[in-house]
DNA sequence: TAGATTAATGTAAGCGCTTTCATTTTTAAC
DNA sequence: GTTAAAAATGAAAGCGCTTACATTAATCTA
C-alpha cells in the first residue's frame, strides 16, 4: 500500500503539499495539485485512516452504542445515525452494550479509546453518575432514550410517561376498567415510566392500581406470551391489557390466539413503540408511536453541529409519543 | 488522558517496559509489573488504540459490511459476529452498503483503510471480480451470503436453490398446482436461487413456470402487500403463494385478511428465513429455514482462527436449510 | 524597481505506541 | 568466585500522517 510519502516523491513535491491536496486544506496551486492528483491515481493511494487520526487527533468517527444489535427497535436507530453521518462523510462504529453494565462501560472505554469524535450513547444499566462523569471528558457525547439530571442538554427522550398515559387512557375511555399491564424489565428507566404513566391515567379514572395485573416481562415476545399465560392462568379477570411495547404485545397476542381467545373482540390491546411489523398483523395493533428515529436524526446532527460545525438544527431534547389508534382495541362489553 | 510516557515517568521504568506489562509480551519482573499497573491505575491510563494499530499494525478489529442495519434479518447476523468476536477481544466495525454498488465499495474501503485485521463482507452488488479481487489484498476477507467462483474457500452461504425447492415442494404436496410466487429483487443473487428452486420443484411436478403467477417484489414487507394485491387483482386464479422470504409473506397476508380471505383456508403461504416475528402471528408462518447466525458464527471462528489463531473450528461453507412446518399451507381443495 | 504583501511550498517536530537490538542485571553451573 | 547463559530492562527508530513555522516565489504598490 502506498504511503504519503511514496506519492510526493512521484509528484516531486513534500509531504505537506500532498497532506494539503489530500485533506483540501491550504494553498496549493493547480498545477501542483493535478501533479499530486495523478501521482495518487497512479499509485492507488489511500490515506491511511489510522495514521491520520493519530496525527490529527480527529478520526471523523463516531461512536455509537446501543444495547442490541438486532431487533425492531434499535435497528432503525442505528439506520438513521448512520445515514444522516455518511453523508456527512463521517463514519459510524457500534458496539452492543448487552444490557449489561460491564458490557455498557466496556464499549464505551472501546469507542473512547478508538479515537471517536463523539459518542451516541444509548445507555441502559450504567448510572446516572458514570454519565454525567463521562459528559465531562473531552469528547463530545449525546445520551439518546434517557433524561439525566445536570446533563439534561445532553440529551434526547421520549416522554415515556405521557406514552404510557397515553395507551392506558385510550383503554380506559373504551370502558375497560380490568387491565392487565406487562411491562417492560423495571431496571429500565423507559420500562418504569411507561408504568408511571399507567398509573397516573388509572388514578385519573379512579382506578386503583393492581398488582395481581401485573407482570414484568423483557420488552421481548417471549415475555409477552410468558406474561399473558400467567396472567390468564391467574384467573384474575381482565378485559384489556397494556404492553409496554409491540413486542411482547405480539408474543401476548399469539399466546391469546392460540388459547382460542378473540383479540380484539374478548381482549382488547395496546403496545408502544410502533414497529412495523404488528402492522402487518390482524387485529393491526393500536400503539403508541416512539419517533426513535427522529431521535437518531436530531442525536446524529448535534454531533455534526457541535464537533464538526456542519449543521445548524435546533436541538430538541423531548420527543413527543403519540397514539396511532388501529384495530385492537374494543368496546368494553356491558 | 495519560499516555504511555506519563506511566513509564510515574514507574520510573521505560516505555518499552510499560507496553510489555500492558500487552503481556516478553518478559517483565513481578516486581516492576506491579510498579506499572500501580502507575496506570493511578493515571487511569487507557492505551491509545489508534496509535496502537498505528505502530503495531494490528487493530484487534474486524470490519462487518452488511447491506442494512435494521431489519429482522441482518440484526442476528450482526449480533451473532459480535458476540463471538467480542468474547475473544476483538472488536467490530460496522459499515452499511444499502444494496447500493457505491456504498459498498466505499464501505469497503473505508473498513479497510479504517486498519481493520479482516473482513467479513455481506455484498449485494458488487462484481465477482470486484470481490475475487478484494479477497487478494492482504487483509483477510469472509463472504457470507454468496457464493463466487474461485474463492469459494472464503465464502460462507445458504443452498438458496434447496430452499426454495423446499418451500415450493411442500404446497405441491399439498396439492396446490397454481402457485404464486413471490420473489425477491431479482439483482439479488439469492432471491434468483430461491427462484430457482421453485422452477425447479414446478417441473418435478410436471408444471410450467406461469409469468402470470409471478411477481418482483422487494423482500420488504410493503412489497409483499403490494404484490399480494396485484397478483389478486390480475384475475389470475391461484391457491397458494411462495414468498421468497418471511417480510413479504407478512405483507402479503396482511393485503389477504383485508381483504377477507381467510389464510389457509382459502389461500395457502409459504415464506423464506425465519425470522422470529412470524412466529408470533396467526396463522404461524410455514418457511424455510436460514442459519443465518450459524453462518455469522463460522464467520466470525473463521477470522479468529485464520487472523488471530484462536479458534480451530472446522470451516464449513454451505450451510443447508430445512422446511419448518406451522400452520400457514393447507391442502387444497378439489 | 525596491520594498512590501501574499501565495506556494518545504522542513521538521511530533501524535502515542511497538519492537528490534543493545545493554545491564540476575541466576546457574562448575 | 568465575563465567556463561538467561532474564530483565532500556534506547531509539519508526508506523503514516498533520501542522506550525520557515522559506522561497510570485504579485503588487508607489
Amino acid at each position: 500500500m502506498a504511503t504519503i510519502y511514496d506519492v510526493s516523491l512521484l509528484a516531486g513535491v513534500s509531504l505537506a503539499t500532498v497532506s494539503r491536496v489530500v485533506n483540501n486544506t491550504g494553498k496549493v496551486s493547480d498545477k501542483t495539485r493535478q501533479k499530486v492528483h495523478d501521482a495518487m491515481a497512479q499509485l492507488d493511494y489511500r490515506p491511511n485512516t489510522i495514521a491520520q487520526s493519530l496525527a490529527s487527533n480527529r478520526s471523523n468517527s463516531v461512536g455509537v452504542l446501543v444495547s442490541q444489535l438486532d431487533g425492531p427497535f434499535y435497528g432503525p436507530l442505528m439506520r438513521e445515525i448512520e445515514s444522516v453521518l455518511r453523508s456527512a462523510n463521517k463514519h459510524v462504529i457500534i458496539a452492543a452494550g448487552h444490557s449489561d453494565a460491564a458490557q455498557e462501560k466496556e464499549a464505551v472505554e472501546f469507542l473512547l479509546s478508538r479515537g471517536c469524535d463523539a459518542l451516541i450513547v444509548d445507555a441502559e444499566i450504567v448510572t446516572n453518575d458514570y454519565l454525567r462523569k463521562l459528559c465531562q471528558g473531552k469528547t463530545p457525547v449525546v445520551l439518546i432514550n434517557r433524561h439525566v439530571e445536570g446533563i439534561a442538554d445532553r440529551c434526547v427522550h421520549l416522554d415515556n410517561l405521557k406514552g404510557g398515559l397515553l395507551a392506558s387512557r385510550h383503554v380506559l375511555e373504551f370502558g375497560h376498567s380490568r387491565i392487565a399491564y406487562i411491562s417492560g424489565p423495571l431496571f429500565k428507566l423507559d420500562a418504569r415510566e411507561r408504568l408511571q404513566g399507567h398509573k397516573q391515567a388509572l388514578a385519573e379514572h379512579g382506578l386503583a392500581f393492581d398488582e395481581a395485573l401485573f407482570f414484568e416481562g423483557d420488552f421481548r415476545e417471549e415475555g409477552g406470551y410468558e406474561g399473558m399465560a400467567t396472567l390468564l392462568d391467574s384467573g384474575e379477570p381482565f378485559s384489556a391489557v397494556v404492553c409496554a411495547n409491540d413486542q411482547m404485545a405480539s408474543g401476548a397476542i399469539a399466546l391469546c390466539l392460540e388459547r382460542g381467545l378473540r383479540v380484539p373482540e374478548e381482549i382488547s390491546f395496546v403496545g408502544f413503540d410502533d414497529i412495523p411489523f404488528p402492522r402487518y398483523i390482524s387485529p393491526k395493533l393500536t400503539t403508541v408511536s416512539n419517533p426513535i428515529q427522529d431521535m437518531g436524526h436530531m442525536a446524529a446532527n448535534w454531533v455534526l453541529k457541535e464537533v464538526y460545525g456542519q449543521s445548524d438544527i435546533d436541538f430538541n431534547h423531548r420527543f413527543e409519543p403519540q397514539l396511532v389508534v388501529r384495530e385492537s382495541v374494543q368496546r368494553a362489553l356491558g
